[in-house]
DNA sequence: CGGCGTGGTGTG
DNA sequence: CACACCACGCCG
C-alpha cells in the first residue's frame, strides 16, 4: 500500500512545480533540489516509454518575493500578472533605487529570460509592474522589483507620466485605506484591421523576442480595517502609448469582468460584493503642476551645489509654478547647507 | 517618482 | 587593448 510519500504523490507534486524552484530562500531551494533528486531515483524503474523524456510543462506557476508575487510568461519573457500589497508603513523607508540594477531574474532559466540587451536601444523602456517606489521599507524587496521577470517593454512617456501618476495614486490610497492590493500586468489586445477583421499582433524586441504589450492593466483592491463596508475595487486598462496630463484615470476604467475576459484571469476569486473604487474615492490623479512640484522637491533633495538649487527654482518660475511651503523650506534649508559647505571648503583651501 | 546615457575605473 | 561595470548626471 502506498503511503504519503509514494512516488506517485511526488510525481504529481513535481509536475506541479515544473521542476523549477519556487520560493525566494536558499534553504527552500536546496530542500526542493534534494526532493527532486530523490524523486527521480525512485521514479526511474516505473517510467513508461511515454514518460521517458517527460511531459511538456509550463514551468513555475507562481514566484514569491518579499513584497510581490508574479506569474511569469516564458514565451513573452514578461510577467502575466504581478500582485503586491501596500500599506502606510511599507512606504516609509530609506531604500534607494540609485543602488539598484535591472538584471535577469536568477530564478528563471536563461532560455526563458529576457536580458538588458533586449531593451537597449529598442525604443522601449523597462517598465516595472511592481514599482520600486512601493518597496522603500526594504533594499532587498526593492532590488527584487528590478528583476526582468517584473519588467515589460513600456513607452517612455507613458512610464514616466500617466503610469507613474497611477502608481502614485495607488500609494496615496494607503492614506485612506488600511490595505491596498494591486495587480498589474501586460495585455496584447486584438485590433480591427481595414478589412474589418480583428487580429492580435505585437512587436518583439531583442534576441530574446520580448513581447511588447499593447496595453497595461491594473486592478486595485482597497479595504478599510474595522469597517463593515465592502471592499472597493477598480480595474483599468491603459494603452502603451504617450498619455498627457489632461487625461484622468476614470477614462481608462473598465468593469472587472471585462478585464478578466481580456486577460484570462480571475483576479480575486475569494471576494465579491465589490464597491466601485472611483465612485467611492474619485480616482483623482496628480496634476501637472503638482507633479512638477514633486519632481522639483526630489531634485532639490539630491542637489549637490548651489547652482543646481537655483536652476530648479528658476525652471519652476519659467513654468509659472509657485513653490509650495514644503519646497520653499527645502530650498532655504538646502541653500544654508550648501553655503556652509562652500565656506568649509574655502577654509580648507586657505589652511 | 519614473527612466536613460556616458565617462571613468576595473579586469582578462 | 577591449570590454564590463558602476557612479554620476541628465531628462519628463
Amino acid at each position: 500500500m502506498s503511503g504519503p510519500f509514494s512516488s506517485r504523490l511526488f510525481s504529481r507534486r513535481r509536475s506541479f512545480l515544473g521542476g523549477f524552484v519556487v520560493g525566494a530562500t536558499a534553504a527552500g531551494a536546496s530542500c526542493l533540489a534534494a526532493l527532486q533528486l530523490w524523486d527521480r531515483r525512485r521514479e526511474e524503474p516505473e517510467k513508461s516509454p511515454l514518460e521517458e523524456f517527460g511531459f511538456p510543462r509550463a514551468g513555475a506557476e507562481v514566484r514569491r518575493y518579499l513584497n510581490h508575487a508574479l506569474s511569469y510568461d516564458q514565451a513573452k519573457k514578461t510577467p502575466r500578472w504581478v500582485i503586491e500589497h501596500l500599506s502606510k508603513d511599507k512606504l516609509d523607508g530609506i531604500a534607494d533605487r540609485q543602488h539598484c540594477k535591472f538584471k535577469p531574474d536568477p530564478n528563471i532559466p536563461k532560455i526563458f529570460s529576457a536580458s538588458n540587451e533586449d531593451y537597449y536601444k529598442s525604443g522601449w523602456s523597462r517598465g516595472h509592474m511592481a514599482p520600486a517606489g512601493d518597496n522603500k521599507f526594504s533594499t532587498e524587496a526593492m532590488a527584487e522589483t528590478f528583476y526582468l521577470s517584473n519588467i515589460v517593454p513600456q513607452n517612455y512617456e507613458n512610464n514616466a507620466g500617466f503610469w507613474n501618476r497611477l502608481e502614485m495614486y495607488c500609494r496615496d490610497l494607503t492614506k485612506k485605506y488600511d490595505d491596498v492590493w494591486v495587480v498589474s500586468g501586460p495585455l496584447v489586445l486584438p485590433e480591427t484591421q481595414e478589412d474589418g477583421r480583428k487580429r492580435v499582433s505585437y512587436q518583439v524586441i531583442g534576441k530574446d523576442d520580448v513581447a511588447v504589450p499593447s496595453h497595461l492593466y491594473k486592478v486595485i483592491l482597497a479595504r478599510q480595517q474595522d469597517s463593515a463596508e465592502a471592499l472597493a475595487v477598480g480595474a483599468f486598462v491603459v494603452p502603451n502609448i504617450p498619455i498627457g496630463f489632461d487625461r484622468q484615470l476614470p477614462e481608462y476604467q473598465v468593469q472587472l469582468e471585462e478585464l478578466e475576459k481580456m486577460s484570462g484571469l480571475i483576479f480575486f476569486p475569494g471576494a465579491d460584493g465589490f464597491k466601485d473604487l472611483c465612485e467611492e474615492d474619485g480616482c483623482r490623479l496628480i496634476q501637472l503642476e503638482e507633479f512638477k512640484l514633486y519632481i522639483a522637491g526630489r531634485r532639490m533633495k539630491n542637489a549637490r551645489n548651489l547652482q543646481k538649487v537655483e536652476k530648479i527654482m528658476s525652471e519652476l518660475r519659467e513654468a509659472d509654478i509657485k513653490p509650495d511651503d514644503y519646497l520653499t523650506s527645502l530650498y532655504e534649508q538646502k541653500r544654508k547647507e550648501l553655503s556652509v559647505e562652500t565656506n568649509d571648503q574655502q577654509e580648507r583651501r586657505r589652511g
